[in-house]
DNA sequence: GCTGCTGTTGGCGG
DNA sequence: CCCGCCAACAGCAG
């Protein structure tokens, strides 16, 4: 769930609080850490979709929270084999699966709630993380311009849905931002991307993720801010979970949700030709 | 209680 | 190489 308005949020968010702060503990119940000690955090970067803690030492955290994982920065104490915070919102059911918590030296942390336990947190070596990064993930498209834009997204053959959610190809666009962003260009997501307009494709692109980074992402799902609050972008949903409803363009469409492989899409038939 | 749906990535097979 | 499919997992709606 998390896409780059969400993993952009949770950056911007964190990187206020734990810059220049020490990790003292690493704790997890679902992945062994190798021995780090005294390390402290000197940047927080987003790559794609994927977070990025750069440590002393040449060392960085790797942060993926997959579909249903999510941040979160506050204080918890380690009971009867559960994390639980005094703070309300943190304790909330979809804050409570915590697989990993990071315990920085003012004796706050950040932790990872995950209830499919998909999200993963390792360490890797700086150099060798910049050069996996550069070779699988494609840049995003808010630092490209159209040029750089079509002539990714024309390489790939396959329908334009599943290029836009292509890391390789640009990255951090999923299931939601996919859909959102092809009704506001009014194009079938089935459509093949050297039959586009391409140049109306990427507007839609950029405006769709301003809006959302905006609203601080969307919590439809799991997705929630570090201190435990909702974002904003469920709210401004035009097809996603849609289906069944009129098209907000009042054209006389019924949104349509349809199969592909094991996930779905949605689509307005009347203004997405 | 059971089935189907959820959404990201990586691995597998064609 | 490129593409499409599906498992990994667990909660939740119906």
């Amino acid at each position: 769930m998390p896409e780059l308005p969400e993993v952009e949020t949770t950056v911007n968010d964190l990187s206020i609080t734990v810059i220049n702060k020490k990790i003292i503990g690493l704790w997890s119940d679902i992945s062994s850490f190798p021995k780090v000690r005294a390390l402290t955090i000197k940047g927080v970067y987003r790559r794609g979709k994927n977070i990025i803690l750069n440590l002393s030492s040449k060392k960085k955290i790797l942060i993926h929270q997959k579909i249903a994982g999510h941040l979160l920065f506050g204080e918890w104490s380690f009971e009867d084999g559960k994390w639980i915070s005094k703070d309300e919102l943190l304790r909330e059911k979809v804050n409570s699966y915590i697989h990993f918590v990071i315990t920085l030296n003012d004796g706050k942390m950040i932790a990872l709630s995950d209830p499919r336990k998909f999200a993963k947190m390792e360490i890797w070596d700086g150099k060798k993380l910049d050069r996996k990064m550069s070779n699988e993930i494609g840049p995003d498209p808010m630092e490209i311009d159209l040029k750089e834009f079509k002539k990714r997204i024309t390489k790939k053959k396959s329908i334009i849905k599943t290029v836009l959610m292509d890391q390789s190809v640009i990255s951090g666009i999923g299931n939601i931002y996919s859909d959102e962003i092809l009704w506001d260009a009014r194009i079938n997501p089935y459509k093949r991307p050297k039959d586009l307009d391409i140049d109306r494709l990427f507007r839609s692109t950029k405006k769709i993720l301003i809006k959302a980074i905006k609203l601080k992402g969307d919590s439809t799902s799991d997705y929630r801010l570090i201190d435990g609050t909702k974002g904003g972008y469920q709210k401004e949903h035009r097809v996603y979970k849609r289906e069944g409803l009129s098209c907000l363009r009042k054209d006389g469409g019924i949104i349509e949700r349809r199969k592909l492989g094991s996930r779905s899409l949605r689509f307005c038939p009347v203004c997405q030709k």
